[in-house]
DNA sequence: CGCATTTGACCAGCGC
DNA sequence: GCGCTGGTCAAATGCG
C-alpha cells in the first residue's frame, strides 16, 4: 500500500472518523476549493486525483456536520430516506442529487426501500453464521444521484476499485441492481450498489456503504484490471441483463456493457467541480459555518 | 493462470 | 407465522 499521505490521511478520517496527526492541515474543504481553483493541476497530480473521491467523502462527512447550512446552501441536495434529521442525526444515509441529476428527480424521493435482507453470513450452510445484531442499520450510507452523462459505472468521482459481486432484479424497477464490493482490499468492506432511478433512466442512483479502510489507489492505470471492461461476451450480456427482468436496453450492467462508453463519460473533473463551482466558494467561505477556509 | 463477471441459491429482515 | 424481497455467497465461466 503506497498509501500516499493525504489519501491515508482521508482514509483515517473515512474510516475512524479520528484525525491523524499532521493530516489535518488538509482538510476536506480545502481540497475541494484547491481542486475548484486549478482543477487541471488537481487532477494533474496522481495523488490529488485519487483524493478526489474522499475529499467528496470527507466533504460529506463534514456536510453531515453542517447539514442545516448545507441544506441551504449546497449545491446538491441532501435528504434521506428514513427522515432527513434523523438519518443525519444518526448518520443514517444521505442522499446527495447533483444539480444535473437533480434537475430530472426533484421531488422525487429516492427508492428509499427498507434495508430488507440479512447482513453478512451469505446463503447456505457453508456460510459462516456472523450472527448478531445487524451492522448494516449502522452503517453509514451515501446515496448519490447521478446523471448517466456526466459519470461511468463508479459515479463521477469514483476512482476506487470495484469488483461486482453481484446483480439483482429489483421489483418495481425494470432495471436491475448491480452489487460492487472494493476490490482493492479484501477486507475493506466498502460496497457500492448501482441502480438506475425507475423513474428517470437517466439519473443513476449510486449507494455507497461504509467507509474504504485502505488508501485509494494511486495509481490509476491500476485500476484499469479491477474493474473490467466490457466482457464482450454476447451471451453474458444479454443473459445477464435480460433475465429477471425486461430491461433489454440495460447497457448500464456495472460489469461493463459494450456501449457502455455512450451511458458513461469519463469524468471531467472540470465539469465535475464545475457545477457546484461557486457554490462550494460560497459554502466554504461563509462564517455562518464556524469555519473559514484558509487559502 | 489469475482475476472479474455471471448467475443461481440461500438466508434473513420486514410487512402483512 | 408466512411469504416476499433484498443482499450475499460461491461455483462456473470467460477474458486478458
Amino acid at each position: 500500500m503506497d498509501a500516499d499521505d493525504w489519501g491515508l490521511g482521508a482514509v483515517v478520517r473515512s474510516c475512524g472518523g479520528g484525525v491523524v496527526p499532521g493530516y489535518e492541515a488538509e482538510s476536506p474543504r480545502r481540497e475541494v476549493v484547491r481542486a475548484r481553483e486549478d482543477p487541471a493541476e488537481f487532477v494533474r497530480r496522481p495523488a490529488r486525483a485519487a483524493s478526489t473521491p474522499s475529499s467528496l467523502y470527507d466533504v460529506l462527512e463534514y456536510l453531515d456536520l453542517e447539514h442545516e447550512q448545507l441544506q441551504q446552501r449546497a449545491p446538491f441536495s441532501i435528504t434521506s430516506s428514513s427522515g432527513c434529521e434523523r438519518a443525519l442525526a444518526e448518520q443514517d444515509e444521505v442522499l446527495i442529487s447533483f444539480p444535473a441529476a437533480a434537475a430530472s428527480t426533484s421531488g422525487q424521493a429516492l427508492p428509499a426501500r427498507k434495508q430488507a435482507g440479512r447482513k453478512p453470513g451469505g446463503a447456505g450452510a457453508l456460510r459462516r453464521p456472523k450472527r448478531g445484531k445487524s451492522k448494516k442499520s449502522q452503517m453509514k450510507k451515501v446515496v448519490r444521484e447521478v446523471p448517466v452523462a456526466e459519470g461511468g459505472v463508479n459515479g463521477p468521482d469514483d476512482q476506487w476499485a470495484w469488483r461486482k459481486y453481484g446483480q439483482k432484479p429489483i421489483k418495481g424497477s425494470p432495471y436491475p441492481r448491480g452489487y460492487y464490493k472494493c476490490s482493492s482490499m479484501k477486507a475493506c468492506t466498502a460496497r457500492k450498489l448501482v441502480e438506475r432511478s425507475p423513474a428517470k433512466p437517466g439519473v443513476l442512483v449510486v449507494t455507497y456503504i461504509a467507509d474504504h479502510c485502505h488508501a485509494v489507489p494511486t495509481n490509476i492505470s491500476a485500476l484499469a484490471g479491477t474493474t473490467r471492461h466490457p466482457p464482450q461476451s454476447p451471451a453474458s450480456d444479454d443473459t445477464a441483463l435480460n433475465r429477471g427482468d425486461d430491461s433489454a436496453d440495460v447497457s448500464w450492467s456495472a460489469a461493463g456493457a459494450d456501449d457502455e462508453s455512450e451511458l458513461w463519460s469519463p469524468v471531467d473533473m472540470d465539469d465535475f467541480f464545475a457545477s457546484f463551482d461557486d457554490d462550494f466558494d460560497h459554502f466554504f467561505e461563509d462564517d455562518a459555518i464556524g469555519r473559514r477556509v484558509s487559502l
